[in-house]
DNA sequence: GTCTATAGCCAGATAGAC
DNA sequence: GTCTATCTGGCTATAGAC
């Protein structure tokens, strides 16, 4: 891979500031309240040369979740590579990592039911490749911890997949930082405990 | 209080259906991809006469949401009357009906970010009144399930309440059945199972 | 690639006849 | 109260100069 030009680093540190930018507004109101005036004023560019880097809102809306699962994968291999590490702590790490993001205003939220911001995702290679590359450890590490007796075996691995992913958006945690009494460290530790006791083993 | 005219049942009725219609819209596509031609066209009336029953799209939402709120206390009072039940299966019962009504489709959510929406629904007496009631009641079968030992003492119990409330709103469901592999009854009996073992004492 | 200015569209809300 | 027709504002996206 040839070394970049200079103009092309500076071409990508704009995209990159762009990107945080949406991350974090997308955090704050969500894909349908966020305008792409915002973002401009944000960034400090004109709306017109953000279109230079993104072809419309939905790709900027992309943008960013392909970044979030990327800091998620360097989170999951991070994790991997701990030794001496049982699987359901690997999965406790990874969504504490995910609470405590999502209490810093970092998590950016999709509106499920959106339909053209849905294709464009399907359609973007890099964002599915992540995130089968995200849920494939992930439910390794789920059929590993039901087989160490730390989660359930009776529910299907894509059942407690799911139920960890939905932490990412998961409206207590921001309900109770809203009110203002609790630490963001003691908000995540109850959410996250009530997690994964939700997935325990049945005692018997 | 009089009787009602027959003009004004006429009313009332139209009034229901436009409020069934927003319900179910509401649920379908959520408060900011919903627009009132849609509602329009679904009572099959015209926007203009709308408009003569509800003054906004945020007062069309708000009646929603005093609907299923009232639906919800019905449900509540329903089972604050059934005697030899303790609380921790009240709450199991309330929980169950409002994920069962989410399944359905028929679960209005709101986008928690969107401040008009939130300035009306805090300005209607109606749904704040509401909202206290269902909470008082269920914060006090809160209280006393954790004397019970059923739920953990250590948790304050809001942050039950609040987990309970996120239930009405949890993706899982859905994306479970668009699945289309299990049985609403199945995936109801694994989330109601996960959230309550979550919020079950410590065993020691 | 960056800007200013504007096109084009869509949705919330209203006017005014019946 | 119901309708048709219209206004209005805001938003995505683009034209065109530099």
């Amino acid at each position: 891979m040839a070394k970049p030009s200079f103009r092309q680093q500076m071409l990508q540190v704009r995209e990159d500031a762009i990107v945080a930018s949406v991350n974090r507004l997308l955090a704050e109101k969500g894909f349908d309240l966020m305008t792409v005036d915002e973002v401009a004023a944000d960034v400090g560019i004109a709306k017109a040369s953000l279109y230079k880097h993104f072809v419309s809102k939905e790709a900027l809306a992309a943008a960013a979740m392909v970044r979030v699962l990327r800091d998620t994968l360097d989170v999951v291999r991070q994790q991997a590579a701990r030794p001496d590490v049982d699987a359901c702590e690997r999965l406790q790490a990874v969504t504490r990592w995910a609470l405590q993001r999502q209490l810093a205003g970092e998590m950016p939220t999709l509106p499920s039911q959106n339909s053209t911001l849905r294709a464009e995702l399907i359609g973007n290679k890099a964002y599915i490749d992540l995130l089968m590359q995200v849920s494939e450890q992930l439910g390794e590490w789920i059929v590993a911890a039901q087989a160490d007796g730390r989660i359930d075996r009776t529910l299907p691995p894509e059942v407690v997949l799911y139920t960890l992913f939905a932490r990412a958006c998961d409206p207590v945690p921001g309900v109770l930082k809203s009110g203002g009494q609790y630490r963001d460290e003691q908000i995540v530790d109850w959410v996250l405990a009530i997690c994964f006791r939700g997935l325990a083993t049945r005692p018997n």
